[in-house]
Formats: C-alpha cells, structure tokens, sequence
DNA sequence: ACCTGAACACCGTTCAAGT
DNA sequence: ACCTGAACACCGTTCAAGT
C-alpha cells in the first residue's frame, strides 16, 4: 500500500510511457481534464517535467495513449456475441459507460480522428455489419454512421460532464438545461419547448440506445 | 475599401460584440483556431487585449458568438422545402457545408453543449420529424440521433481540418490515412484493411449524406 | 462608460547540466 | 541512457490608471 508521503519522495524505480499514462489517467479521473498538465504529472511521479518528455513525444500523444488505454480494455471486455445486432449494442453500450465514467475520453476521441482507439470501435461495428448481411458496398457507410453517431454522443457527454459540477445532482443538472430551453421564444422553437418537459425524466442511455437501434433499422431496411 | 495600413492605426468608431465577433471569426477563417488570442485580436482591432473583456465575458462566450453567427447564418438561408426529408438534408447538409468552410465551428459545436447554434439545428429537425409522421413521443429520440450524428462528423471533420496542412491536398492526405489504416494487422482488423481501398475515392459529403438516408430510414421504419 | 496595457498566474516545451 | 529543473515563449484574465 502507497503511503500518502512516497510521492514526495524521490522515486526509486524507473519511468516508463506505460506508468506516466497510467498517472496521467488517474489525474483525468480524479481532477478532471484541465488538471492533467505536465507539472502535476512531474509532481505525482515524483520527477521533473522535462523527464516525461523523454518516454512520450508531447501532451497529445500522452492524451492518445490515455484513451487507447482505455477502450483498449473497454472492447476487450465486451462479450463476443453470436448475435451481431447484440454485439454492436455491446460495443456501443461499453464506449458510452466508459465515456460515463472517463469523460475526457470522450473528448480526447471527438478531437483526434483515426487513432487506434477509434478504429478498434470501427473494426467491431464493421465485421458485425458482415455478419448482419449487409453488402459490402454499403457496409463503409453503415460502419460509418454508427462511428460518429457514437463519436458525438460520447462529445457532448464530455462536454456536459465538464459543465457539470461535482456537487450538482443529475436531477437538478437536467432541470437546468430543460430550463435554459424554454427560455427561448416558444413560438420560435416549438419543438424545443414541447421535448423540455420530457428531459428531466429522460435516460440518456435508453435514449442512446434508441439511437442505435434506429440506424440500425434503417441499415436493415435498405438491404 | 479597408487598407493595411488602418488596422494598426488608432480605431476611430467605438467597439462593440459584434465587430468583436466579426474579427474572430477572420482570425478564425484565415488562420485557424490556435491563432485567436485576446492579444492578436486586440491587434486586429487596434486596442488593448483587456478592452474586448468590456464586451464579451471570456474566450468561450467570444467562440459561442462566433459559432452561432456562422449557424444562424447558415440555416437562415436554407430553403424551406415541402418535403420534410428534403428539409432536414437541407439542414444537415448546410452544418456540414458551413462546417467544411468553417472548421473552427465543428469544434466549437462539439465542445459546448446546448448554444443556441445546437438548439437551432435541434429545433430545425424535430420541426420537420413531425411533419414527416414521426409520433410525438419518438421525435425526441429521432431528433438526438440526428442532431449526435451531426455533431459527431462536425467534429471529425473540424480536426482532420486542424491535421491536415493547407498546402497538402486532399488526395495525398486521404492516402496518407489509408496508409495508417493498413499499418494495422490485417489479421486484427480486416475490416479496417477492406474499407482502406474505399478511402481514396470516397466522398466525404455523399458518405454523410448517406449517412442521414440510413437513419431516416430507420425513423420512418419504425412509424 | 469605455479603453489601455502592464502585471499575474499560469501553460507546454526545450535544453544545458547532471548522474 | 535517462533525469533534473530553470528558462523560454507563450497563454487567458485582471485591474489600476487613464479619457
């Protein structure tokens, strides 16, 4: 067990890319994604800032590790199902709670396009839509669908996740947003009026899940 | 006729948000998103740095007026179409134009959840989702998907903007990311490799706007 | 009321110097 | 080969002082 002090004290085993990410990853999750800087780094691995510089490139190389760590592990869990319907539900269901629980995982996949983290995600959605049946010409674009729908939800989770502060509750968070709506005019955004009140009821993962099922239809349907 | 030489010379009319805006976003369009600064703005404007913070709050407020100018914009001038599919790939198309344009914009959508810019293109869909049949109690969830997906290929549209050098064109910098797909393990990530060869010749907006057909039909599949 | 610009409290990154 | 930490070149933001 670590005691409080050892990290103020000099280290005595190496630095390695795979322990400054997983320091990095424990700032994310504690302190949130403005308090990953590389002096925070340097203070809790007990090393000088420069020192970091010498197993990774620069701060986006260190982000992009961090999060292919993470759905690296994520997709790895996943259960291989027998049913590719099932199976891109999984995949879609575990980047979703993991974003939930790592939110600047979200954002780190929203800014850097074509890292491995985001083809893994792409690999799995696209071998599934095989199994679907869907033709091979059109399984690009129905992977890619799915991709950025996931891509966007997991942003603003991320982003709502950074508005939200820690002592709030979801309940009063969303009463918050439901009422930032209906402050525009009712008669120039009806619809934004008439779906508020459903928001504070509303299960954001039920309703990302229905957004899955609905491409999913409508791949289906266009077979 | 605006000459070089005025916007070092002393500002004869007074500031206001909305020149501060405008000149954000020409710093925006001609330079990218890391060249706004309080200091460079200042400069443009021919004032001090500390100046713009009698009109504007911060960085964000000045970046959320300047996203949903370019989208007030946009989706004021998108026609008003009888058919209601029309009239969301209008809409969906014209984010995904202006954002092609304006790539700071993708960013910005993505990052700060529920601006009016969001709550417009919202309020745009779920508008003509109704005029499409689309039951009441599903429009919320079709209107999410659609509005997720867009800001889900905003953004990776706005950071392939911010990877992508200007003077490289776009051919060589599609290859040189079908490269990077095929430096993967064929083994690991056939699906990856097979849609690869797609990624040269492929277009960008009739992938999106595929994209939108497939989750249409999704919406209308399940009436 | 509005503007000026120096000052403050940070950043990421580099690099001479150490072991 | 790897680490140290001061130094550099920036940031956003504040605020006393001006008009």
């Amino acid at each position: 067990m670590r005691t409080k002090n050892q990290r103020t004290e000099r280290r005595t085993d190496a630095l390695s890319k795979e322990r400054i990410v997983e320091a990095a990853i424990e700032i994310l999750d504690t302190d949130g994604e403005n308090a990953l800087t590389f002096r925070a780094l340097a203070a809790r691995l007990a090393t000088g800032s420069g020192a970091i510089y010498w197993h990774v490139a620069d701060k986006n190389e260190l982000l992009t590790a961090a999060a292919n760590h993470i759905i690296a592990r994520t997709l790895g869990a996943s259960v291989n199902d027998a049913d590719p319907r099932k199976g891109i539900r999984a995949i879609a269901l575990g980047v979703f709670n993991v974003i939930d629980i790592h939110p600047w995982v979200g954002t780190q996949l929203s800014r850097e396009p074509w890292q491995t983290a985001m083809l893994q995600i792409f690999e799995g959605i696209g071998g599934r839509l095989r199994a679907l049946g869907v033709p091979e010409q059109a399984q690009f674009d129905a992977a890619s669908v799915l991709l950025n729908y996931i891509l966007g939800v997991a942003g603003q989770n991320a982003a709502n996740a950074r508005l939200l502060p820690r002592e709030v509750d979801r309940s009063a968070f969303l009463a918050s947003i439901a009422a930032r709506w209906t402050q525009h005019d009712p008669a120039e955004y009806p619809f934004v009026h008439q779906v508020a009140a459903q928001i504070p009821e509303h299960d954001d993962q039920e309703q990302f899940l229905a957004g899955i099922n609905l491409i999913l239809a409508g791949i289906e349907s266009t077979r």
